[in-house]
Parts: structure tokens; C-alpha cells; sequence
DNA sequence: TAAAAAGTAGACAAATCTGTTTACTTTTTT
DNA sequence: AAAAAAGTAAACAGATTTGTCTACTTTTTA
């Protein structure tokens, strides 16, 4: 435990150190939750690692709860921005628009301290009972791939093929970074990307 | 959460109540981690759902970390019986024995208490540093399985198209349950059964 | 510069969790 | 039938967790 509690001391220190206390505390929250889980990593390591004191921290987030959402929260518009920017950059084509998710997936795997998926680590740790809320934004997260994808799709074929194809791409999705992280290989964003081509070559 | 307790309860009745106190608590307790989670589940939440004394408890289980490891054996040769079942059931052709797969996805997506995988939980439940044993046994399950796919795939093609097939195919398999529970459309096994089958069509 | 806001350090309460132990009862075996 | 094994019930220790609160210090603002 005390190697990667350095490791990621390191880590906080080069950026997350000279931040505003709030997102200092956020950024130090995701990058512990991100590593470790977050029912594991306690508040009080938490404090410690981001060099607020309690009261402060209690101040910016009222509980342990409203940390994880503000941490998905933070998740889910990083990777959106990402993709919406990479859209942008793109002549309107809807296929060209769905096989960018999997570059934007090759650069996240290529992160140095990728390690899952955070919605995925949620979908396991929160569940219906204990953590609604959490859950159901872990869920939303899911419903926002597949509209982007649907979106794309409904320009190019019927509602029956859509519904089909956005299942399969979704299972590739999020397949992908489980596959990354247990083979350490970031080119399985890439073998899927090639599967991907094929299925929207078909319509 | 009292409902859901109830639910579980009904389910325990049926068939857990008649068995020995050791195969009671491991059932008890792989039902409790699939629906609810590893971490958020207590000992005494097992005991009492199982009906035996903590000192019973830990006459079989001598810590949590045993029981949740046993837990993994259980599931993992569930699994991998089913699938040894239905390849018996072939003429030894590697492509089918491969496509087996998603016909056993598709049947586990269709049990009721299906909620996801177990090792894909156990990889966002448990890290290399708190639970190093019980995060190399769900690594060493997806090392099986990859072990399935390429004893298979090595009869039909090279080394490295191989190496890339066995990605592509474990994806499909890791992103479907996870698309199943979000969607709640077990037909998702059946839509990546047939990605794998163009998959297999072209080596 | 003085008041207000924001911060630190850390004790503390209350709940919860794993695991041990004691005293007693039931079941199995010989 | 008697001894041994296995079981129940529950108190308890010790650690940990979330969240509150007090006393004091620094920073910002008016």
C-alpha cells in the first residue's frame, strides 16, 4: 500500500496541488476512487491526500455521496467534450461520427493512470437499494452513449437495425476498456474499431 | 431495500434452506454479492440471511476474503462446466465451440437473478493493493477464458491474426452482460454471437 | 485597518464491520 | 447410552467510517 499511495502522491503533486480547495478535493477524490473504488477509499484518506481539512471539505461536498456524483459528473462531460470535439472536426458523416468514440477510447486507454471505467466501477459498486441516486446516474451514463449512437444511426437505417446495431456497438464500448485494462494491450480500442467499420459498412 | 430483502428471501426459501450449512452460506452469500456487492455486504447480513451462527460461519469460512474467494470458484466453474457441456455436445469444430459462448451468455442473461458478472465486479470491488489474492483470481478468470478462445482460434489461423481475434471475441463477451443488464434485452448475447460469427467467417 | 469569510487541526459521537470468545444445546457417532 | 462433534445465541474487542463541532489562524474584502 505505501508504494501507490506515493505513486499517486506524486501524481497529485505535479498538477492538482496549486488548484482552488473544491477541485483539489474532486481531483484528488476521482483520481483515489479511479485507482482504488469508491466505497474502499474513505473520506479521511481522501482529506489527507488533497491537504484540506475536514471542515472544508464538508463545506464544498455535504457528503461522501455528493463527492462520487460531482466525481461521475466530471467523468461523463470529460468524455463528451472529447467526443463532441472530435465530431466538430468531422464533415457531419453519422458513421465517421460513431467510429470516432473508438479513437477517443485509444487515447484513454494510452492515459498513464487509466484504469476502467468509472461507470462501470459504479455499476458494480452502487446498487438500487443503498445508492439510487448514484446508480441512476450510472445509468444515465449508459442512456447518453446509446442516444449518441441512435442519433447517428437513425440517419442511416431503419428503427429495427438501429436498436440492433446500437446494442452491438455498445457491447464493443464497453467491452473495450475491461479487455485494455486486464491485457494492459490499448489496441483493442483499434481491433474494435475494425469490427465496428464492418457493421456500419453493412448499412 | 426491505422489499429487495423480501425478494431475496423467497429466493433463498426455495432452494438454499435444505442444504448444509456450508453450501447454505456460500449460496446465501453468492446470491447477496451478486444482487447488492463484495464490499457493501457484512458477514452478519450473511448469517443471518443463511440462518447459521457467526461461530458456524467462521468454522467454514475463516475470514470474508475466503468465503468472497470461494465465491469466485463457484461462479467460475459454473461457468466454464456449462460451457465444457455444451462443446461436448459438438463434433469438435473449433468455430462452434467458440460460438458456444454466446450461447451460454445468452442463457445466464436469462436467469432471473442475473446482475452482471462477478469477475467484472470483482475487478472494480477489489485492487491490487487491499485484495491482491482476490484481484489475481478474477484476472486469472479472464486469462481462462482467453485461453478458451485462442486453444481454439490456434487451429485455424496465425499467432498474431489469433492474438487480435481473441481481443475482439473477449469485447463481445465482456460488454455484453453489462449492455444485457443496462438494457435489460438478454437478446444482446444473440446480436455479438453473430459479430463473432462474420468474425470467424473471414479466417 | 477592521470585520467577515474561509481555512486548519483535531477531538468526538454514533454507527458499522470483522473476528473472538463464552456458555449452552443439539446432533451424530461409537 | 455416553462421548464427541457440531451447532446456537450473543456479548465483546478493536478497528474503521461518516459526519459534527470546538477552538484557533489566515486570508479576503469593504
Amino acid at each position: 500500500m505505501e508504494t501507490s499511495v506515493l505513486d499517486f502522491k506524486d501524481l497529485r503533486t505535479a498538477e492538482i496541488e496549486k488548484l482552488k480547495p473544491k477541485e483539489r478535493i474532486l481531483k484528488t477524490a476521482y483520481a483515489l476512487f479511479n485507482k482504488f473504488g469508491f466505497n474502499v477509499i474513505g473520506i479521511d484518506r481522501i482529506i489527507a491526500e488533497s491537504g484540506v481539512s475536514k471542515r472544508s471539505f464538508y463545506q464544498y461536498f455535504p457528503s461522501k455521496t455528493d463527492l462520487m456524483a460531482a466525481c461521475l459528473d466530471f467523468r461523463e462531460a470529460l468524455r463528451f467534450k472529447d467526443l463532441e470535439k472530435r465530431v466538430s472536426l468531422l464533415d457531419g458523416n453519422p458513421k465517421a461520427e460513431i467510429l470516432a468514440i473508438f479513437d477517443s477510447l485509444y487515447e484513454w486507454f494510452s492515459e498513464e493512470d487509466f484504469n476502467g471505467c468509472a461507470f462501470n466501477r459504479g455499476m458494480n459498486e452502487f446498487n438500487y437499494t443503498d445508492s439510487k441516486p448514484l446508480r441512476d446516474k450510472v445509468d444515465q451514463h449508459f442512456i447518453q452513449w446509446a442516444a449518441f449512437i441512435k442519433s447517428r444511426l437513425d440517419k442511416l437505417t431503419t428503427a429495427e437495425k438501429s436498436e440492433i446495431l446500437v446494442a452491438q456497438l455498445l457491447s464493443l464500448i464497453t467491452g473495450a476498456p475491461i479487455i485494455a485494462m486486464i491485457s494492459g494491450n490499448r489496441e483493442v480500442a483499434l481491433f474494435d474499431k475494425k469490427i465496428a467499420e464492418d457493421l456500419l459498412a453493412t448499412i
